[in-house]
DNA sequence: ATAGGTGCAAAACTTTTGCGTCAAG
DNA sequence: CTTGACGCAAAAGTTTTGCACCTAT
């Protein structure tokens, strides 16, 4: 998917390290959105001298590189995305878990043109996030 | 504005002081979405024994109560914004400024009829950050 | 007078960094 | 072999908390 790897002039090349491996392997096994901390302690079962250092410097690495994506801007933490498209993110207030939104590029950029030509900003980066409940939370309310 | 200030039930009354004045001035003068060290630094100069600690209570004490709106996803620190309407944030990626993009709620409510019928979620609140450049470094740009 | 708020200092937390050693290419 | 990466420990940066004193109500 990223082939490139963001070594675009050779300048850093980058080493495949099992424990660069392990860490972009938990992001994707995990799905969920998880923390530096919640791949550290995914990783550690599978290789318990790995050190939290090393997971936050690789999560760095791969996001720079755009083999995951980091999430910002619920809680304090910085989470991490193994679906590299784009998408938008909803947070369940009642669970806490971050689910995919499948992101209809044509609204945000309808949105876009207006801030151009009312605001005079030109908008790159689109970041949608969205608080609810989710349909498993939804249901179980409903059940009582 | 907002005149109950989250007092539902008197359960827990809350005093206006000085420095609580203070700050909700300090946010509302200074416009751009400051963090909280910026504030601390505003209210500081007229009241020179103001602590942090006064100003990170009560920013949050402020936002709970709904008089201004804490503003995530950039950078670590929180932001917090004096205008509690429904809008949207632009951050300029030269000059790092936070602007007020006016919100046009009809896409959104739009995105979030679609989230409820296709993915089952309940938007309940949505955030829209976009990060670009302002009229303000576009217009440096294209002068050279 | 009562109890919420303040200032100070210390702690909590997430994330970064310096450094000697290890290992990928 | 070379040097990017690792693990460890220490530091940095933001935000929270405990506590004795203060002050708005």
């Amino acid at each position: 998917m990223n082939m490139n790897r963001g070594n675009m002039n050779n300048a850093h090349p980058r080493r495949m390290t099992q424990q660069r491996r392990a860490i972009l392997d938990a992001v994707a096994r995990l799905g969920c959105h998880p923390t530096a901390d919640q791949v550290f302690e995914m990783v550690r079962r599978e290789m318990p001298k790995v050190s939290l250092s090393t997971v936050y410097r690789n999560l760095g690495i791969l996001a720079e590189q755009g083999d995951i994506l980091p999430v910002r801007g619920y809680g304090d933490e910085v989470h991490y995305d193994h679906n590299t498209h784009e998408h938008y993110h909803g947070i369940c207030r009642i669970c806490g878990r971050m689910i995919d939104l499948p992101a209809d590029t044509v609204k945000a950029s309808a949105m876009s043109d207006e801030w151009r030509e009312r605001d005079g900003f030109e908008a790159e980066e689109i970041v949608v996030t969205v608080t609810g409940i989710c349909s498993g939370c939804l249901n179980a309310t409903q059940k009582g």
